[in-house]
DNA sequence: TGACATAGCGCAAACGTGTGCATAAATAGC
DNA sequence: GCTATTTATGCACACGTTTGCGCTATGTCA
């Protein structure tokens, strides 16, 4: 008679015994005898017993829920993390609440609360540029990893590419085949990720001479048409950029849709990099030149340290930095004299 | 003093109310002053008061817990119903629960019954091949909805795509282009999506007096590199195929590269067509043609459906079967004489 | 003035589980 | 055969919340 209202006591009832038997034979407990335990499994296959979960975070005082906070689980970086995290939960018998903040504030907040109502036991987090107060408060109370987004106010450890250097890279990349004129797709500087690009393209530029010129920087939101737009838009200035620096994919993709349907040739009219790596990067033309993150790594990373024992806690450094690398293909090249 | 232990309780002797008053001045119940109301929401933000879901959960029996069971979360079908559904539950006050069974029957089971521990409002499902008989029957407990993948001996509704008609869709713009040796790429049968692609495909085929070739004829796990070794494979038949229908955006990218690394010209060489689109299809040379699915609308249907109020069940049908359309692009062209 | 409706709130009982402690049974030591 | 020790199980309470029911004020009407 396999019911879901299957109970504890019901089990017990049926085997005879008492529901703390019954419990701590589940739960594989040491004061139990293996043929008790193997009466109590079979009876819970047959009964089709399911556990009240509430039942038991009610008497422990803590689940073993683990949340992920993103603003797109479309964005393969995020659905990287979620897709990393998901194995590890499962490999530990956890649970993982998805939080989808699409980039509001006030849902970030309140996602968050209903997650906190089960006493998670960690959360991994790419929080909004400008979260609530009440967020931050919130994390407080919670083992929390930051995700590629760093914000300072929020305590606990960082997971993140360092991506001041990979725009670092990507430019000096674009120096060293002679472009000057730069143009510079991102997203807000209200982002600590948006901040680091372009704090990585200006410096690099000024560390070889060369101005940063407010012409030819685009802040747009982090979108396909965004990047189409901003494309667009630099590609319009005069004089124009003859290099162009697309701080995401998804930019990049964008962009790329543009320079198409713009009849532009890349790299002959101009050269464009990307930030960030993504499969269909080869078959852009003869392909699309890239600065990659170790996405794969970081995501491993971040799901290893939040599962991390209590006793490595804290042993120094609070932040994680994993390096990009390039990816040369058929988008860059020399400048034309 | 917020801390997250304060419990209804405290609150309740802070206030000089009982609380049962407290309780139901949270939950907006009527028959509380409005002032009273305030007086508890006001108090409950001081001490950072979290509900604790265990013991709701207990009391109520059931929680706002949804669940979604899906094989992979970085690819974009899936990614999207994600989205969808998330986005429903932030509304509605509901908590998504991800469950990625990375394809493994046994994970799945394990991952089901996990969720069900929390007493879902729901579920939304697409299920491995071959399911485990104890994930059937428990998923015969809950409120399902299948998506994309329909497996019969689940009760409850279905939304997908009509998997049939899109592969006849496919070969049938390849048969007016006059291709007759048309190589097929999918993915195993005993996939309820397989099995309704490949049949689309032959029968499409036997209605034009083609018999198909079993040599021409492909099936291999759905990835990347799966895509390339089935083209890769197919190419090598002797006579070559002069198109190839790729059934996923997968194997599609997998067909692409290795097209491109062999130097072999399309349409010019060989016509390509995929099932399922994807933004980048624009990018590779003169742009990949394929049969897309309304997959925003198949996610949005799932989760209306999810949601929907018990009067408006079962209304007879059990399944939505949403038509995919043709994209005509630069991959797929009239054979060579 | 007394009966009565109503709004606002308190009492107390569950919900199913985990766990400290006591207890019973079995074994061993003398 | 009596005690000490180990093994296996039962007893009882607590966790925080929701909710049916009953109680108290306050006002209303006859």
């Amino acid at each position: 008679m396999p019911s879901s209202k299957t109970t504890l006591k019901d089990l017990a009832a049926h085997l005879g015994l008492a529901h703390s038997t019954v419990s701590r034979a589940l739960s594989n407990h040491d004061a139990i005898s293996q043929d008790t335990k193997d009466r109590v499994r079979h009876a819970a296959r047959q009964y089709g017993y399911v556990a009240n979960s509430g039942a038991r975070l009610l008497r422990t005082g803590h689940s073993q829920t683990v949340g992920l906070l993103v603003p797109d689980i479309v964005n393969e970086f995020y659905a990287t993390i979620a897709k990393n995290l998901a194995d590890d939960c499962s490999q530990r018998g956890h649970q993982l609440m998805l939080l989808v903040s699409d980039d509001d504030p006030q849902r970030e907040l309140k996602l968050l609360q209903a997650l906190l109502e089960t006493r998670p036991a960690g959360v991994v987090v790419a929080l909004t540029a400008v979260p609530r107060k009440e967020t931050l408060s919130h994390l407080a109370g919670v083992r929390c990893i930051q995700f590629l987004r760093v914000h300072a106010k929020v305590q606990g450890l960082t997971v993140g590419a360092d991506d001041a250097a990979a725009a670092r890279m990507a430019i000096e990349h674009l120096l060293s085949l002679g472009h000057r004129a730069i143009g510079y797709v991102g997203v807000s500087e209200a982002l600590s990720t948006g901040a680091a690009r372009l704090r990585g393209y200006k410096e690099t530029l000024e560390e070889a001479g060369v101005a940063p010129d407010p012409a030819l920087i685009a802040l747009i939101e982090p979108s396909v048409q965004g990047g189409a737009r901003a494309a667009a838009q630099l590609m319009d200035r005069s004089p124009r950029p003859t290099a162009l620096f697309l701080s995401s994919p998804q930019l990049a993709l964008g962009g790329a849709q543009w320079l198409n349907a713009a009849k532009l040739r890349v790299p002959g009219d101009v050269s464009v990099i990307s930030y960030g790596n993504s499969s269909w990067f080869d078959l852009w033309g003869s392909g699309l030149t890239a600065v990659s993150l170790p996405i794969q790594e970081l995501a491993a990373t971040a799901s290893a340290l939040l599962f991390r024992e209590s006793g490595e806690e804290l042993s120094g450094q609070t932040s994680v930095l994993l390096a990009p690398s390039l990816v040369k293909r058929g988008s860059t090249a020399r400048m034309r004299a």
